[in-house]
RNA sequence: GGCGAAGUGGCCGAGUGGUUAGGCAGAGGUCUGCAAAACCUUGUACAGCGGUUCGAAUCCGCUCUUCGCCUCCA
C-alpha cells in the first residue's frame, strides 16, 4: 500500500516518495500575526497537522517547518497600501513587534486547544532578514532581479515558466488586466518586489545593500524553507488563495536562484465559507476561534473540519457544528464504553476496519472516509458489546489499540481524557470518583426501594453540573461531560 | 475579461460507469420503572438538456447557478 497525494502542480494524485528515503521535508505557510486566528486558520492547520501525523504514522521522519509572518506586508503589490501589522500597532497604540508577539502567542494557544502539534521549527520572518537579503543578492547577481531607487524587483520575464502553478502563464494577458497609472519603478507591472525601501515613519526596517527597508512578501518562505529544509523540499502546503501570486512567486525566485526544483508536492487546502462566502479577515465575516471555543469544544471543531476533505470548501453553520458534536460524542461514548467493559468471550476482529482506515488516509488524506470507517467500527463494537458474549480481553485490547492509533494519534479527535487530565486536577478527579461511588450507591438503594423520585432527583441534579448517569445491565455508570 | 473549483436525499458530507458511503435530524421498534445510551428497521439523492454506452449521478458537449484567485489573506 502506498500513499497518494494530490499535487497542485499537475493537478493529479501522485504516488508519494520522499526525495531522501525515510525523511520528509515539509513547509507550510504560517499566519501573519496581526489578529486572532479564525476558523479558516483552524481548517488549514488542522488539515496539515493530520498530514504530518499520518506521514509519521506511516513511518517517515517528518521535518516540519511552519513560519510566523511577523513583518507586515503591504496590502498591495503595486507599491501602495499599508503595512497591516503597523496599522494594527497604530490602532492598539503600541509597536509592531509587540503586536506580532501578542498574536503569535494567541495563535499557538488556539492551535493547542485544537490539538495541533507544533512544527519542528517555527521561524519568524524578522529573525531571518540576512537570509532574505542573501537570496535577493543571488537573484540580482544572476540577473533575475534589478534595483531601482533602493527597491529591488524580480524580473518575471527572466524566469521561464512563471505562473505554472496557478496556470497563469500568459504574462501579456496578465499585464493588460492590471490597472494602469501605478506609481512604481518596476519595468513590467507583473514584476514583484523582493526588497522595499522604507518610507518615513515605517517602523520595521533593516539595513541592506540597497536601502534601509524591508523584505518583499514572497521572500521569507523561500529563504527559510531553503535554510532549514534544503533547496528542494518534498511538500509545501498552504491555502488555495496563495497559489497566485504567492506560491508562483516563491517558485520563480527560488528556482531562479538555485536552478533546482523548489517543491516536489504542492498541497493546497480549500476555504471555509459562511453561507457560501469565503471567510476572511478582510471580509470582516471571520469567526474568531476564541469566541467559538466559548460555546464549542475545540475538538468538535477539529472533528467538524476533518469531516470534510481538505481540498473541499467547508461551509460553516451552527447546525453543522451541532451535528458534528453529536457525532463525535457517539465515538467518544464507544471509546469510554470499551474502556469500562469487563472481559467477555466474544472474538472481535478490527483488522478490516484498520485496513479501510489506512486506505482512506493513503488516498490523499481522505479523513471523511476515515471517520466514516470509525463510525462503522463504533457500531460494530457496540453491537458486539451488546451481545451476551461481550468481547474477549484480547479482542478488546486490539480494538483499543487501533482506536488510539487512528482516533487519537492520527486524527487527534479521541483524546478528551488526556486534555481533561491536567496534573493538578488529578487528585480532584480521584476524589470525585470516590464521591460519585457514594452517590451511585445511594441512588441504587433508592431504586431498590422503588423511590424513583429520589433516584431521578440525584440523576437530574448531577446532570445540571454536567455529570451524566446511565443505567446499564451492570449497574449505573457516570461520565463527566462538562470538561469540554 | 483571464485562471481554477464546484453543484449529491431535510442538513452536513464522501464516492463512483452496473452492487449500502458515513454523520446529524425525522419515523417505527427492541431494551428500560423512567431517562440516557446502544442496537434493529426506515430515505426510489446525485442542477438542467442533449450525447456516448447493454447500462451514467459517475464519461463527453451545451446551458444555468455558485464559489475561489487575478490587492494582503489559511
Amino acid at each position: 500500500m502506498s500513499l497518494f497525494i494530490y499535487n497542485s502542480l499537475g493537478r493529479t494524485k501522485e504516488k508519494f516518495e520522499p526525495l531522501h528515503p525515510g525523511i520528509v521535508s515539509m513547509y507550510v505557510c504560517g499566519p501573519t500575526v496581526y489578529g486572532h486566528a479564525h476558523l479558516g486558520h483552524a481548517k488549514s492547520y488542522v488539515s496539515f497537522d493530520v498530514v504530518v501525523r499520518w506521514l509519521r504514522q506511516s513511518g517517515y521522519r517528518v521535518k516540519y517547518v511552519q513560519n510566523i509572518t511577523d513583518v507586515g506586508h503591504l496590502t498591495d503589490d503595486a507599491d501602495e497600501g499599508e503595512d497591516k501589522i503597523m496599522k494594527q500597532a497604530h490602532l492598539e497604540k503600541t509597536d509592531p513587534m509587540e503586536i506580532a508577539q501578542f498574536y503569535t502567542r494567541s495563535f499557538y494557544e488556539d492551535m493547542d486547544w485544537l490539538g495541533v502539534m507544533r512544527a519542528n521549527i517555527a521561524p519568524a520572518a524578522t529573525a531571518h532578514i540576512p537570509e532574505q537579503i542573501d537570496l535577493v543578492e543571488r537573484l540580482v547577481k544572476s540577473g533575475h532581479a534589478y534595483e531601482v531607487n533602493g527597491n529591488v524587483y524580480f524580473s518575471v520575464k527572466s524566469f521561464d515558466g512563471y505562473g505554472k502553478l496557478s496556470g497563469r502563464t500568459d504574462q501579456d494577458a496578465l499585464q493588460s488586466g492590471i490597472r494602469v497609472g501605478i506609481r512604481s519603478d518596476k519595468r513590467e507591472s507583473s514584476d514583484f518586489a523582493l526588497w522595499k525601501k522604507a518610507d518615513e515613519g515605517h517602523l520595521m526596517k533593516w539595513n541592506s545593500p540597497w536601502s534601509i527597508g524591508y523584505p518583499g512578501w514572497h521572500l521569507e518562505c523561500s529563504a527559510m524553507s531553503m535554510k532549514y529544509l534544503g533547496e528542494t523540499i518534498d511538500i509545501h502546503g498552504g491555502g488555495m488563495e496563495n497559489k497566485f501570486p504567492h506560491h508562483d512567486c516563491e517558485i520563480a525566485q527560488s528556482e531562479a536562484a538555485t536552478g533546482k526544483p523548489y517543491v516536489r508536492f504542492w498541497m493546497h487546502n480549500n476555504m471555509v465559507t459562511i453561507n457560501g462566502i469565503k471567510m476572511g479577515k478582510s471580509l470582516k465575516n471571520s469567526i474568531n476561534l476564541k469566541d467559538l471555543f466559548r460555546e464549542t469544544d475545540p475538538l468538535v471543531i477539529r472533528f467538524f473540519i476533518l469531516q470534510s476533505h481538505y481540498r473541499s470548501q467547508l461551509d460553516y453553520s451552527e447546525t453543522a457544528i451541532k451535528a458534528s458534536a453529536s457525532g463525535l460524542e457517539k465515538l467518544r461514548e464507544t471509546r469510554r464504553r470499551l474502556r469500562e467493559q469487563k472481559d467477555g468471550s466474544g472474538v472481535f476482529d478490527c483488522e478490516p476496519f484498520a485496513r479501510r482506515f489506512t486506505e482512506a488516509m493513503d488516498d490523499d488524506f481522505n479523513t471523511p472516509v476515515a471517520i466514516a470507517v470509525l463510525f462503522e467500527l463504533s457500531k460494530a463494537i457496540n453491537a458486539a458489546l451488546d451481545h451476551n458474549e461481550g468481547m474477549s480481553r484480547q479482542s478488546r485490547e486490539g480494538v483499543e489499540t487501533f482506536l488510539d492509533q487512528a482516533g487519537r494519534e492520527t486524527l487527534g479527535i479521541l483524546n478528551q481524557e488526556e486534555q481533561n487530565g491536567n496534573r493538578e486536577k488529578k487528585d480532584c478527579v480521584k476524589k470525585l470518583g470516590e464521591v460519585m461511588l457514594i452517590l451511585l450507591e445511594l441512588r441504587a438503594e433508592a431504586k431498590k426501594n422503588k423511590d424513583f423520585i429520589l433516584s431521578d432527583k440525584i440523576r437530574n441534579l448531577l446532570l445540571d453540573v454536567g455529570i451524566e448517569i446511565k443505567d446499564t445491565k451492570e449497574g449505573a455508570i457516570w461520565s463527566d461531560k462538562s470538561g469540554g
